[in-house]
DNA sequence: GACCAGGCACATC
DNA sequence: GATGTGCATGGT
């Protein structure tokens, strides 16, 4: 079994009927898409709502602001999050390179080829593939495919990738089978955290997902495999 | 109470 | 280069 742009297709269309748009990212603008990216690293989203929330009241969702804060203030604003104290350094590393390269014009940083801006935000500490794709993706407004742990398992599941399988193939696997097409590549990655979310676990409850009429091995990546 | 959530850096082997 | 560990909260 590989992938083939009809299989990715078909995919798409059964998790978009079942799960409808997902209508990522939830996020106001470029820069809050950036933090959002950040702070919702290994962390559950409605957990990263209350740190923006709490940016946001104490008038922090800025560059100048989030370069003005102090880091204990910063990490006491985005506790909510978790691994506050680790990611309020990861912000203002973000920051720092934004300030050094564009001032506090986000998206003057953002607005460059999808290649050199991964490239460029995979050299700031604390931003590694999956957040620089999300980034590319959902506040560059560039194709991009976000993998994440779901994408692979549910890709695994359906025998549609090898368990070795590394971030780059995945995502070169999917990239070469779509349509560069914005929309797509955004609710696509949705579509995956949704159906992993809600189906694919490591212990997988196939009954009622949408790819269940999708050749799959449910024991692929189990104790039971 | 255990497990999980839209990872990453660093130490160690 | 692969693997293990620390980071930390809040929901289920």
């Amino acid at each position: 079994m590989a992938l083939t742009e009809q299989t990715v297709r078909e995919m798409y269309d059964a998790m978009l009927a079942h799960f409808g748009h997902q209508g990522w990212w939830p996020g106001d603008g470029p820069l809050e898409v950036c933090v959002g990216a950040i702070l919702t690293q290994n962390t559950n989203w409605t957990n990263v709502e209350k740190a923006l929330a709490n940016l946001k009241a104490a008038d922090c969702m800025s560059v100048a602001a989030l370069n003005a804060i102090e880091l204990p203030a910063l990490a006491e604003l985005i506790r909510p999050a978790g691994y506050f104290n680790v990611k309020a350094r990861r912000l203002k590393n973000f920051i720092a390179r934004l300030r050094e390269t564009h001032g506090d014009d986000i998206r003057g940083f953002l607005d460059r080829p999808a290649a050199t801006l991964r490239e460029e935000l995979l050299s700031i500490s604390g931003i590694g593939r999956e957040t620089a794709d999300s980034i590319i993706l959902y506040a560059a407004g560039k194709c991009t495919f976000v993998v994440d742990a779901y994408t692979a398992r549910v890709l695994f599941r359906h025998r549609l990738i090898d368990a070795e399988a590394d971030y780059e193939t995945i995502k070169e696997l999917l990239e070469s089978n779509l349509p560069e097409d914005l929309g797509l590549f955004n609710d696509f990655h949705a579509q995956f955290v949704a159906v992993g979310k809600t189906y694919c676990r490591p212990s997988p409850r196939c009954a009622g997902c949408p790819l269940e009429e999708m050749p799959h091995d449910p024991a692929a990546g189990t104790e039971e495999a």
